[in-house]
DNA sequence: AATATAACTATACATTTGTATAGCATATAG
DNA sequence: CTATATGCTATACAAATGTATAGTTATATT
């Protein structure tokens, strides 16, 4: 369904309110903006909106977000190029850039995290990502993923058979591909001069361990 | 007076919040982060924060701003291009991601304009790009840019040796690598499946055409 | 030595805010 | 023609949130 005029009207206040005062507004500062006597008015367009794909919320107070739609709904006119962004609040994840896994984990403890990336929505797929990295090596170049590339990962702690999985070996990241064995689990390189690494589950231990699913890759060239 | 360690330690605190939530957090969200058992401990340090210039803030929820004398502190240590963009301070452009480029152009006419993507500008390299495309086919497989990839591009109407352009030839996109012959130009695949393309520069008029260097590719999985 | 600032704990209260209930009128889609 | 979505008013309540009171300990500062 289309997103109506009225839907459009709320929806540049919200953006507009964001980019005055550089935090979100709430339902009834938006019914005031848009001269509603009832929060409920407001509200009502924020589940339409919601539901269309424009805003996200959650219950906390001020938390609505701007997501890539809308923007391009916004921004429509602007310019044939790429334009900068102006002070808002589009639905970004803003994912933590990982340096070095630390021993004794959590793999995403604060102390790893160097800096955060900013990384549109539309990048990461339906699921998302918790974090990037950047790879190192070209074991996965037969998998077109290069070093030097950064890639987007989805924290999870098991895999499907043949995905791409960044595992902590010995307390060193890696990327591969996964594939359950008889005995265990088989870590495999897109690349012959890396043999596959295959682990007896029982003789591992925690010296294994998945922690996410590769879901995105980046390259600059 | 000077920022103390604990206050910068919390200004951090609200800064990062802010960049994964896209909104400021509230005196319990920064106890928490901090570990603190009373929201006071927070407002306490909000209120020294505001008089030495570091945030402003009224009495709404979650209405924290940082000023610039914040990001001048938080910045430190960061470089000029990881730096994360906050509200307010997004290092962004909105890329048009471009369709079809139709018969007739100019390549990047507004009615080409599918939608725009937010793309931090760490993602496309110091010199920036101007849209964006999807790619059709695997003919630069051995360059590691597949079917379905994203390709982000920046304008330009000549190349350098070598170079991963993108191309007009008779009103159709192709990503080819550019190389000047005695004779004229040679867009060249990297599948083994297409030859190059040669193009006499005489013979060619207005049938070929260089649109763009290839920045950044990224992909889905 | 006295005083102010910093850095908190613990509890309480008032305001802000999200959200629900109940209803009405109009437009749009099947 | 009927059902559904849109677009509101009016009121109320519970949760989230800002902020105050009262106190403790440590560290500067004068």
């Amino acid at each position: 369904m289309k997103i109506t005029d009225r839907q459009k009207a709320v929806l540049k206040k919200i953006h507009d309110f964001i980019i005055i005062n550089s935090y979100p507004p709430t339902a009834r500062d938006v019914a005031e903006m848009m001269g509603f006597s009832s929060p409920k008015a407001a509200t009502d367009h924020f589940t339409s909106l919601e539901k269309k794909g424009y805003i996200r919320k959650n219950s906390l107070a001020r938390s609505i977000k701007l997501t890539d739609k809308a923007f391009g709904i916004l921004k429509q006119g602007y310019s044939y190029f790429s334009f900068p962004a102006a002070a808002g609040h589009a639905a970004l994840s803003y994912l933590p850039l990982i340096g070095n896994i630390a021993a004794g984990n959590p793999a995403l403890a604060y102390e790893n995290i160097d800096e955060y990336i900013p990384v549109p929505e539309s990048f990461t797929g339906a699921y998302g990502a918790d974090f990037a990295l950047r790879v190192k090596g070209n074991s996965m170049i037969g998998d077109h993923i290069l070093n030097g590339d950064m890639i987007m990962v989805k924290a999870r702690s098991t895999a499907e058979n043949g995905e791409i999985v960044v595992a902590l070996i010995n307390d060193e990241a890696v990327v591969k591909r996964f594939y359950k064995t008889e005995n265990g689990i088989e870590l495999v390189s897109s690349n012959p001069d890396y043999p596959p690494i295959r682990i007896n589950i029982k003789d591992a231990g925690d010296s294994v361990k998945i922690i996410g699913r590769v879901v995105a890759v980046h390259r600059n060239i």
